[in-house]
DNA sequence: TTGAAAGCGCTAACAA
DNA sequence: TTGTTAGCGCTTTCAA
């Protein structure tokens, strides 16, 4: 397998044409100051006419740094992780840097393999969006280069994190349904996903503190199937919970539509509660109240973190918490009156 | 800016501790068969003990082949490209390929930047998905590495194109709306968006082969607020059509909830049809009947395509239709009795 | 089967 | 301001 299509010209070739030095024409291509006008333009002409394009390949090789943030997305259908994205591209721009993209599809060993192509590729850092990865692998990749965690507690002495205050956002749950009128509510949670033993442990202390139910525990996943399963499995009960705080609004959804099949109406029978406040929540035919991780922030602050580090950052760990915010929507509304 | 974290060592430092060549590890690590089991050994733990990773940067540019395909991404908010990715990242598994994902944002000066990024990096070839670019600026880049446009008909001498067969498409929109009852169609179209005027074309020709009403054509865009915009149009009409096509599943769900918020069943006052089949058609909550595109299915034929250019292909241009698919839901219906 | 040596296309001192 | 000269870490002939 070789590459096809024409051969492009190098920086020699340039010089060549320019009749000036390779080392100059490199100056130029680096924008420096140091190079008289005249040059620079009969520079800028030769790689026009030549069709000239720098090889990145080489600069990084020589320069000893690629200018480039790798990512690492775990999967490309949850729309949250389009969010962090966002966030981070926004950020990557405004620092000059570079970003490549990594997806590992939800599988553990996808996401050693795309951390170890990332390595090799030599970038700058890592910026590991809900990996589910163990902490140990997290850390050792961290020896070679600086990362941030997005989504889960992961700290080293080269690696950052960066996740939504748990405790905060499971007050503002217990709060909107206090308001509505509720004193239980059931967590369907996300089973060993990045994140969810934080938020199972936060809504069950902020429960407690307002003087609710137990709050009851069902497992789940971060998965549209798990909330169908969890709603099904509540649908066998003689009673249904007055209130649900799903673990993502994906399961969220899934639970919605299990709900609505069996004619059980939302909000006036169960108030249904996402998180992420992922595009498919704001969607207006689903409109579902969730809590907003803020995920463009998010991945501002991650890109931040990296780059603190870049600056020969303290060797302090830092776990950044973003402070989330309940977005009320068509689903949550006061429990139904008993009968 | 440099990069934080331990010095990797080099093959050098490699070969030194295995007491061979630096030529030696080479051959070990690109697994070569002409090296004795005994140096392969000896080479291979001495890597192992000082943590070696082969720096990609130094094999590319040596090798003059990265052994990556770069895959440029509309919309990461549209999970029609993350079906497209599921499939792409399956055949380059197959076939050892490296994928480097860049994401545009449905911004065109962020496309050809992305483009130059990736021909910077000296990708082997590259594969666009639903890019808005001009055809020119794309045939230019194919100049220099094989190009593969999903979703749209570009083609050059080193660009194939992998689309769906729009005729197809329009035709079993067509029939499923004949088979209820239905004479007539409304499209809200893509606007200038990949693939969308073919679309536009394909329905009219369909609805007029079928013996329909004169298909009717409203501006729209493959976005949920285009969808919005479309059914206020329509609603602010006296009557509404008794069946809609939208140009994709995000504009079709917009249409959706403004005509629920309308008080506009669906599908008992208006049959509606997306095109694309993403991850959000087939939410339960949302079901919505939809073309099936088969995306997984167009990213491994575009794949294929590459490859055949790798393998120095003919330099025929292909342009590839795959099949789709009508997935009927919830939201078409008979249309409602007239007065 | 192994090693020596010449690049790959560029950057980065250092001189001029 | 410009040119010279070593590399960057690896692959790839070509000999041995």
């Amino acid at each position: 397998m070789s590459r096809a299509g024409r051969e492009l010209p190098t920086m020699e070739d340039v010089a060549a044409r320019a009749g000036v030095s390779r080392a100059l024409v490199s100056l130029v291509m680096r924008d420096s100051p140091k190079v008289s006008l005249d040059r620079r333009q009969r520079v800028l002409d030769a790689a026009q006419a030549l069709g000239y394009r720098p090889n990145a390949l080489a600069r990084d090789l020589a320069s000893r740094r690629s200018g480039t943030v790798g990512v690492l997305l775990n999967d490309l259908h949850n729309p949250f992780f389009a969010g962090i994205y966002d966030g981070l591209e926004l950020a990557a721009a405004e620092l000059g840097l570079r970003l490549v993209l990594t997806v590992s599809r939800q599988r553990d060993a996808g996401e050693q393999a795309a951390i170890d192509t990332m390595l090799e590729q030599r970038v700058d850092g890592m910026i590991l969006a809900s990996p589910r990865l163990d902490a140990e692998h997290i850390i050792a990749a961290s020896l070679n280069t600086p990362v941030v965690v997005v989504g889960r507690d992961v700290l080293g002495d080269n690696c950052d994190s960066v996740m939504t205050d748990e405790v905060v956002g499971a007050n503002l749950v217990i709060a909107h349904l206090r308001a509505l009128g509720h004193t239980a509510v059931t967590h369907v949670d996300g089973g060993r996903g990045a994140g969810a033993h934080d938020r199972r442990l936060a809504i069950g202390e902020a429960g407690a503190q307002a003087g609710f139910d137990p709050v009851e525990i069902i497992p789940g996943d971060f998965t549209e199937a798990a909330g169908v399963a969890a709603a099904r499995h509540l649908l066998d009960r003689p009673a249904l919970p007055t209130a649900v705080f799903a673990a993502n609004d994906l399961a969220a959804i899934g639970m919605m539509a299990t709900f609505d099949d069996a004619g059980v109406r939302i909000p006036q029978d169960v108030s249904l509660i996402g998180f992420d406040n992922s595009s498919v929540a704001g969607l207006r035919h689903v409109d579902l109240t969730t809590v907003d991780q803020a995920c463009p922030e998010m991945g501002r602050v991650a890109m931040a973190c990296l780059r603190r580090r870049f600056e020969g950052a303290p060797a302090a760990r830092a776990a950044l918490l973003t402070t989330p915010r309940l977005v009320a929507r068509r689903t949550t509304a006061p429990p139904r009156a008993e009968g």
